[in-house]
DNA sequence: GTCTATATTGAGATAGAC
DNA sequence: GTCTATCTCAATATAGAC
């Protein structure tokens, strides 16, 4: 269905900008605001372009669903290479543009099957290098894998970032700050009480 | 702006039964599917009639809002007053239903400034009960309230109970069964090293 | 309180010119 | 590859009859 053309063509250029413009879209003003006409004029273009390069709008957002998966795909192995682990995962769930495009997904998946569909397979590859990650990782921080297997400790540092940001982005206060200090300090705690055997 | 009656009047059960069907549309569709049809339709009377008990959408979403944050802070106030608060806790964080509508809610204020407020407004004031009644329960646990402030305590169980359930609602499979086990485990270890003082 | 009818607006999508 | 023009449909909202 999609418009597929080598990397550097006009297309290309084209197809890249109507992504950047509907995701833009998508975190300022939710996935409804994502319409062929709002995309265009971002763009610059007409809005029967739009249809051009995604012949649905189903299709647009697919399209920027495995883009964003392919982005955090690379950010994931990034922070889980990096000399502290934990502390990255927690940077990169935290973040609050991401948590807010990740919710319009989510809300929009319950009224288009096609994404359902998208994002179960995509967050279902990205949970599993996660926690094949995370296997290897947490014994090297003193956490017993029986009582906080891979899977918890993923769910955790993912849904705890999830909440303070949505706060975040609300503008909801309470407790806000006390629970973003504690939740980095115990996290630097674990990265101090680190240590990994072997000499990578 | 909305119409009010008094309790037990036809008024008055016509515009709850158009809020348990927009409430039901919007968990089933996503927010974009409550259309005055779609909830005309279900509840069994003409589109027309919606804007007669709700003149705007708005109006509806922001009673949809107020309702849902009445029924929260009494599970909220009895889950708190249980003999096993975290874990009732637990229970009311992961309830499917609930947090898809909550996805949906937060999906909505991205584009509509006036239900921002509403949300914002309501999630600050039942994070502020909640936080209140965690800062005298949190000791009883033995958990140092400086190292995991109530916040942290609360961000925690509805983060990871939020994540779980969202894994749930999408089809994802990889590693959930393991996580919620776990989390379970955890909290009723918690709950069984409590020592009430006192003889509440 | 509920309905019918309708005005208005904007969305998705397609055809065809350039 | 991009634009203009247009079709079709559905949503919000209002007016007025019953």
């Amino acid at each position: 269905m999609t418009v597929e053309r080598r990397a550097g063509s006009k297309g290309a250029r084209t197809r890249t900008a109507i992504l950047d413009a509907a995701e833009q879209i998508m975190s300022e003003g939710g996935y409804a605001a994502v319409t062929s006409r709002s995309v265009a004029s971002r763009v610059g273009v007409n809005a029967g372009l739009i249809h051009y390069y995604f012949p649905t709008i189903d299709d647009l957002f697919v399209a920027l669903i495995d883009r964003g998966a392919d982005v955090n795909t690379q950010r994931l192995a990034r922070a889980l290479a990096s000399s502290k682990p934990l502390e990255a995962l927690w940077k990169l769930n935290s973040d609050r543009r991401g948590v807010s495009v990740l919710d319009e997904l989510m809300a929009a998946t319950h009224h288009r099957p096609a994404l359902r569909e998208q994002v179960t397979a995509q967050a279902e590859r990205l949970r599993g290098v996660e926690l094949a990650a995370l296997a290897e990782l947490l014994p090297q921080y003193g956490i017993d894998v029986e009582r906080f297997p891979p899977a918890l400790v993923a769910a955790t540092l993912q849904g705890v970032a999830l909440l303070l940001a949505r706060q975040g982005n609300l503008g909801v206060s309470t407790g806000r700050n006390d629970a973003i200090a504690a939740a980095e300090a115990a996290i630097a705690d674990l990265e101090a009480a680190r240590h990994t055997s072997g000499h990578s």
